[in-house]
DNA sequence: CACGGTCATTGATAATTCGCAATACTTTTC
DNA sequence: GAAAAGTATTGCGAATTATCAATGACCGTG
């Protein structure tokens, strides 16, 4: 009967087919499939609110969802993205200090935090991971600093599709290399787009058809859009190690190998 | 000969007195002790350069570090700043995409990064302390991010006091509490201070000059303000949860008592 | 103590962005 | 399929900031 448990949360929660999980020892997934619990979200829900103490670890499986802060007026302010494979959550600490919200219809897989704790003591593998995830986290945010730290909205714009770019290459439905371009799904509402680059919607518009008139990318649909050269919008960024620049430069490379 | 050797290390490296290393187990601070190394710094010298791949983990004894990216022109861009007890370098990883400066004069402790990892695969102690030394840098750069994304650049000013206050409150020399106000040091110079805040020196200049004359701060030398009423500045930053709540309460009451 | 250098401030103008209002476009609803 | 609601875009005057230039303050040097 534990066998058959065992395969239930085996093909609920899909440990195998999450990129972070994938790897580890057959031991640790095992202990993590023991305690995982697979939860649906659609578009809109919170996840995690902020200041609770969460008692759960999460991976996201499917969707994104978005991590953000709740500001005196009302509005939210999106501080970071998450897709699949990406970890959330406390461990061996206090509250968070974010909220995390599905952006689209999402599936995640949460873990009780007590036991992940235990596992992930015994486990240099998933420590390991979840090191390497918050360093990789740190980078990200970083590079969103020197993004928001340009005076100028288009910069910032295209900055901020860039970063779309290194972050969200493997991940399908947002980047997509087609027709001597990639297209970039912006998986957030102009609203959210708006404060997270530290301006309106009204100018947000207004940079994205800047962006399109000087030719550095089409429109598309307000949240889908082509961009033909890469290397234009990191010019337009002012930062040329903006992500991972490897990463951009195999992106460039896909455009040329479809041209051909 | 093996006890004088460690005693020499114990008193030159000193990890007794860092905070984060202070509170771990005898047998692992033991260890460590084993393979520190103490190295002094000058104002301005550069520790870690970007993308090099640093065999060495670092804790700063003392003195302030800066963590920063070089932009094409030559600028550099302020993502963050160390402090005494403050762990930088990577772990299980690649290079470093940022920097490390000493902003004034510095001691720090490195550490070689093989053994060093080692040591934190045998140390749930010591693993703690990285992943929540992680996650507080995390919470500061997303902090950071919101203060960023505040198109004023008064507001932009006063959250980066406030940061300074949160997270300076128990370093010597930064942040003072005196007469009925809190002094704040900053340890950046007005460059640095612009870029980080994303505008330039004048604009700094001219926000400073704006919060004095509303009468939110005395600038008693350039990098010197004496900040009487903490809640009026969260109110100009528009971020009232901005760093810890809790922490900026506690210096609100810290001048009341001062004031008795 | 004068000198040169760096840094902070101030002034004035150009460029950008804000903020509100109005219009177009898309999706939902009946 | 038409009306309604929500979202995106455009226009324009006001406010903010960038940018260049000049002045003043501070520091180390000769």
């Amino acid at each position: 009967m534990q066998d058959s448990e065992d395969k239930t949360r085996e093909a609920m929660c899909g440990l195998r087919e999450l990129p972070a999980i994938r790897d580890l020892p057959d031991s640790i997934r095992m202990a993590l499939q023991a305690i995982c619990r697979r939860r649906s979200y659609e578009a809109g829900q919170t996840i995690v609110e902020v200041g609770s103490h969460p008692e759960t670890i999460g991976i996201v499986r499917d969707g994104i969802l978005r991590m953000q802060k709740s500001l005196p007026d009302g509005r939210q302010h999106v501080v970071g993205l998450l897709v699949a494979g990406d970890l959330f959550g406390r461990v061996f600490d206090g509250g968070m200090h974010f909220s995390v919200e599905a952006a689209t219809d999402a599936e995640i897989v949460t873990f009780e935090r007590a036991p992940f704790e235990t596992i992930l003591l015994r486990s240099p593998e998933l420590d390991r991971l979840l090191l390497l995830s918050l360093m990789s986290e740190l980078d990200r945010a970083r590079d969103w600093m020197i993004i928001l730290a340009n005076p100028r909205i288009r910069s910032r714009l295209a900055g901020f599709l860039l970063l779309l770019c290194t972050r969200f290459q493997t991940v399908d439905h947002l980047i997509t290399v087609n027709d001597h371009a990639i297209r970039i799904h912006i998986p957030l509402s102009r609203p959210d787009v708006a404060h997270l680059l530290g301006t309106r919607v009204e100018s947000v518009s207004r940079a994205f058809h800047a962006l399109a008139d000087d030719g550095l990318l089409k429109i598309l649909q307000p949240d889908l859009v082509e961009v033909g050269q890469i290397a234009a919008l990191t010019a337009e960024a002012g930062e040329p190690d903006l992500g991972d620049p490897a990463s951009l430069e195999r992106l460039s490379r896909l455009i040329q190998k479809t041209s051909d």
